[in-house]
DNA sequence: ATTAGCTTATGT
DNA sequence: CATAAGCTAATC
């Protein structure tokens, strides 16, 4: 008897009978089909022997078992189960995110028949059979000579004979059949001719040798621990990565190796699969990526889950690959976006793969050049071991930075202001140099907070401590978190200063702001409007590099990979923006990229400058919701229900929110009705309370409410990084509860 | 998620 | 009394 996880919308355990013939292929996390209702699903084996209350007798019979090995083994279970109430999505979503499409298709392995001989029979034997079965003996004969097995139904097809013959030939024991999987030609990129020569590891300078040393003893330790590697680019993240995996290998333990989806060129994952197979030359190593066709996916999974490959490289999903004796995870450039999953089951691929290393006792590395704020916070608290590759290839000089407090410039000039005195002075040096300026503004287009430029004073949710978002349409702000919202203030609650009103310092007002400090000077702006003409953005680029234009302002886009060898000075326009997003991965985003451009800045051996101007006091803290989310998940749903003609909402609203009577309950139930009403004009009641709780619903929220503090110094402290070779601030961060394995 | 089966409204 | 719609509870 097994407890089986029915893969069919609901979590709950059901119990099933064995039947005697699939005695011995089921265990814990065996796939199976089994009855439900009057359908039949797929179903994960979660536990064995019989049911705690539930008359036996009565108990189906499991149909098939689909796989005869684990599809989901027990750490992933355990991982699905944590998942389940971290990411607060059904267990059985999360399973069901784990398996490749083929599988949770219900494909069975494709196998094949071969026939060879059994026993090669006498004279007087073979001429018997010649005379009483001529079929038998010719198919005998066939396969008489044959140096390996050969697919049965092409050999009957050659011959012309049926399948009896094959069973009456058996059954003499004349001859065998055996089945084996097909196996498909999936990587067709010629690999396996030569390039092997090129997997020679180069050596390492002292510092990879010491970060390897540490990562070694912890493999060897075989305790659960995490790493950030903290390099620049360049500074060879990856050869480190790879005497890790090859420790690992050595010690017969399995290697997940994950990188962002975008990673995944043809020849970063061929230089990548060569220098692993030369590590390891008897095991393949699997890519794992969207591009995959539903059979390469198959046999990569199906290899990894018997233990014909030890290594997967992959994107995002690659954390679920069945690797047996998972020893290492390596998460590569682990502060990317790209590793969260917009999707339920949503969760985020860096927090899993360290999760999963917990489970397994495994290492984790994380490495990045910018690391995500919660990963450097983990490695400064001592949760996470920090090291660090510092020397770079190339020795640029890193630029001088200058922070501006606009507040200070805003009463100087008398007025609000956007630029600064030390940006326009260093912006007039350029010109006259014939040196070359980018003014960077990080402004979110549809909405912004209500900040007081006196004092710095910003409006808060009273619900979820979030920053709250300034609505022009009809003068309010509101929680993008709850969906609470008032009238917007006039003066600044805090101070009573009469300006608090955020006029979204664009793109546009900076050029033109611009254009009156340098009339002379050519001047072009690049955002979304202006990538509204399709070619427009790569012509600018190519004005802007041969030298055609003077000063270039824009958003994000400008940041994106470019290299522009006679800029010298970079604004950083309203560095603090983004912190008031209620979402702090904006943030993030906003300031890895003011890093990278600010690092580029500077001229042959001269160093280039960077000005950041700030509203917000670099004492002070700002709360972040960890995912604010609720509008986005609200809206789907309900796309969902509309889609699908589900019965009316009302019905919907009471379903979801029915359960002990709370008031934070109560509140989202009315946001919801809200939504509802405004969405589909179906008007709205909300009932009381009724017995039957549901707990995913309250989950869901617990999982939102989570905080997270940074402060705007983080910026300054990335940029003074770049300057001080490297010392981060001591205090830079306080981090709330970030680090997954804290809570299991 | 799906569905059987129960309760309640709606209609002759 | 029949039929439809609303709703609950179970699925081993």
């Amino acid at each position: 008897m097994v407890g089986v996880h029915p893969l069919a919308g609901f979590d709950k355990l059901l119990h099933y009978r064995v039947p005697d013939h699939l005695m011995g292929s089921v265990e814990v996390g065996t796939l199976v089909r089994v009855p439900l209702g009057r359908r039949q699903t797929l179903g994960l084996v979660g536990t064995l022997g019989a049911p705690a209350d539930y008359p036996v007798e009565r108990l189906k019979a499991v149909l098939q078992v689909v796989y005869p090995f684990p599809a989901i083994p027990a750490d992933l279970l355990a991982l699905a189960k944590w998942m389940g109430s971290y990411y607060a999505c059904s267990l059985d979503g999360v399973i069901e995110g784990m398996l490749p499409a083929p599988v949770r298709a219900g494909a069975a392995m494709k196998e094949e028949t071969l026939l060879v001989l059994a026993r090669r029979l006498t004279d007087e034997e073979s001429a018997r059979l010649e005379k009483r079965a001529p079929q038998q003996f010719r198919l005998y004969r066939f396969l008489e000579p044959q140096l390996v097995p050969l697919n049965k139904q092409r050999v009957l097809t050659r011959l012309g004979l049926s399948a009896a013959v094959v069973t009456a030939l058996v059954k003499s024991g004349a001859i065998r059949q055996e089945s084996r999987r097909v196996e498909r030609v999936a990587y067709v990129d010629g690999m396996d001719a030569g390039e092997r020569v090129a997997s020679l590891a180069p050596t390492l300078n002292p510092e990879q040798r010491a970060a390897v040393q540490r990562l070694s003893e912890g493999l060897a330790r075989g305790a659960f621990g995490v790493s950030l590697l903290h390099g620049v680019t360049g500074s060879g993240k990856t050869e480190v990565y790879l005497h890790a995996i090859e420790e690992a290998l050595k010690g017969g333990g399995g290697v997940i190796f994950l990188v962002p989806e975008v990673a995944l060129t043809p020849q970063t994952v061929a230089r990548l699969r060569s220098r692993l197979e030369a590590i390891a030359p008897d095991h393949r190593c699997v890519v794992w990526h969207s591009h995959l066709s539903e059979g390469e996916r198959l046999d990569g999974w199906l290899a990894l889950a018997k233990g014909e490959a030890r290594v997967v490289v992959g994107a995002r999903s690659a954390v679920f690959a069945p690797v047996r004796n998972l020893r290492l995870i390596v998460v590569d450039e682990e502060h990317e976006p790209a590793y969260k999953q917009d999707e339920t089951p949503r969760y985020h691929g860096r927090d899993v793969a360290v999760m999963r290393a917990k489970l397994n006792r495994a290492v984790c590395v994380l490495g990045s050049a910018t690391p995500s704020l919660e990963s450097y916070a983990n490695a400064l608290s001592g949760r996470y071991e920090l090291l660090r590759l510092t020397e770079r290839v190339d020795a640029r000089k890193l630029p001088h930075i200058q922070v501006v407090d606009m507040k200070i410039e805003v009463m100087r000039q008398r007025g609000l202001t956007t630029l600064s005195r030390v940006l326009v002075d260093a912006m007039h040096a350029r010109f006259e140099r014939r040196e070359q300026t980018i003014l960077f503004i990080n402004r979110r287009g549809y909405s912004s907070s209500m900040l007081c430029t006196k004092c710095g004073h910003t409006e808060e949710c009273r619900h979820c401590s979030i920053t709250m978002t300034y609505h022009r349409s009809d003068e309010t702000i509101r929680c993008h978190l709850c969906g609470d919202s008032r009238p917007a203030p006039s003066r600044c609650p805090k101070c009573g200063a009469p300006d608090i009103r955020w006029k979204g310092l664009g793109t546009q007002r900076v050029e033109e702001s611009v254009r009156r400090v340098l009339p002379k000077a050519r001047i072009e702006r690049i955002d979304a409007d202006t990538m509204a003409k399709k070619n427009r953005f790569r012509e600018l680029l190519g004005e802007f590099r041969t030298g055609k234009i003077d000063v270039l302002v824009g958003t994000q886009m400008i940041g994106k990979g470019l290299d522009f060898p006679n800029v010298t000075l970079v604004g950083l326009v309203d560095a603090d923006i983004s912190m008031h997003i209620p979402d702090f991965r904006a943030n993030e985003r906003t300031f890895q990229l003011l890093v990278q451009v600010a690092g580029r800045a500077g001229r042959g051996d001269r160093a280039g400058e960077v000005v950041v101007q700030t509203f917000t006091p670099q004492s002070e803290t700002i709360q972040f919701s960890r995912h604010a989310d609720f509008e986005g998940f609200a809206e789907s749903e309900l796309r969902m229900r509309q889609q699908f003609r589900y019965p009316p909402y009302r019905h919907l609203i009471h379903h979801l929110f029915r359960g002990p009577s709370e008031e934070k309950l109560k509140f989202y139930a009315e946001q919801w009705a809200r939504l509802v009403e405004k969405t589909f004009g179906d008007r709205v009641e909300l009932r009381g309370p009724s017995p039957s709780p549901i707990e995913r619903i309250k989950d869901h929220y617990r999982w939102q409410l989570w905080y997270f503090t940074a402060s705007i110094s983080k910026i300054i402290g990335e940029l003074s990084e770049l300057r001080a070779g490297f010392a981060w601030p001591d205090d830079v961060v306080q981090v709330l509860d970030v680090d997954p394995s804290n809570l299991v």
